[in-house]
DNA sequence: ACAAATTATATCGCATGCGATATAATTATG
DNA sequence: CATAATTATATCGCATGCGATATAATTTGT
């Protein structure tokens, strides 16, 4: 016991895991991710891409839990890269229109044994990860309402 | 089903909301720390030299999860702000022994509200953080062991 | 003892990630 | 219908966070 500096402690921390945790994850993907051209960030956007065909910023945003200081210039490394399209929304010209290239496109299959060998790395139970799983997502949600 | 685009869904990823979680919480913390004149990288060193007295680099790199080219200009900065010194050790020297100065020691009040104010903002069960929490030191002691 | 290996920091270049703010396009309002 | 409010991107400046690499100090091997 240290009395009043005891929840101070780095181990008494449930913010601390999480952040180490999450570079830990930037870090494994890394080098499976050098293959695609991809940073971890860039992944994640074209994740989105693949599932919807296209999208634009704002939806980006907010599905990413990002902000657009983040998004803006990330988009356009990955439009210099040739795996995405820009276009302006011709019913609303402030939508910029995300949309696949071809070589964005073949990315896709490119990418599928990355979710794998990440989930290899881990030594989760399926148990484990599912409850992981389900309290992340509540607390992010939690964070939505907030709003 | 998606066939075998499945498993790269963003929705199935476990990685997305820890990385998601951990921008979020570092978002949460900021205006707390900006009453400090700390960030969240800066908070977590000036925890571990809170609780130990001092530290070397290479314990913060350790304990931190952090490699010393994050730490290095870091520390430059905490110790430009006057919260930390560092000295080198007279027995070996390529060790550089950081301490508080009295700024930083005086710091340690002023900080701690912050851990309550956070774990207000998370609606988490203290079964869900306890939960969190183990499962998450299971994910770093993992990679730990892979060295 | 002295060159080679190891260890602890530091530097470089790049890619985020953020709050604050600016700009451009659309919608709302009197 | 003109102007104010709103919305979608973009820009700015700062602080990480990383791999790769360099530098300085110590230890090791012979």
């Amino acid at each position: 016991m240290d009395g009043k500096y005891e929840r101070l402690r780095l181990e008494n921390q449930i913010c601390f895991p999480l952040y180490a945790a999450s570079n830990m994850i930037t870090r494994k993907y890394k080098p499976l991710l050098d293959e695609l051209d991809l940073t971890y960030t860039q992944y994640i956007v074209m994740m989105v891409l693949w599932e919807r065909g296209q999208a634009n910023e704002k939806l980006l945003c907010e599905t990413l839990c990002l902000r657009s200081n983040t998004l803006t210039p990330l988009l356009k490394k990955l439009r210099d890269k040739g795996y995405i399209e820009k276009t302006k929304d011709k019913g609303d010209g402030r939508n910029l229109v995300i949309t696949l290239t071809k070589a964005g496109e073949e990315l896709r299959d490119k990418a599928l044994g990355v979710p794998e060998c990440i989930a290899k790395e881990f030594r989760l139970t399926p148990d484990e990860a599912t409850e992981l799983y389900r309290i992340l997502y509540k607390l992010l949600d939690g964070e939505k309402e907030n709003k």
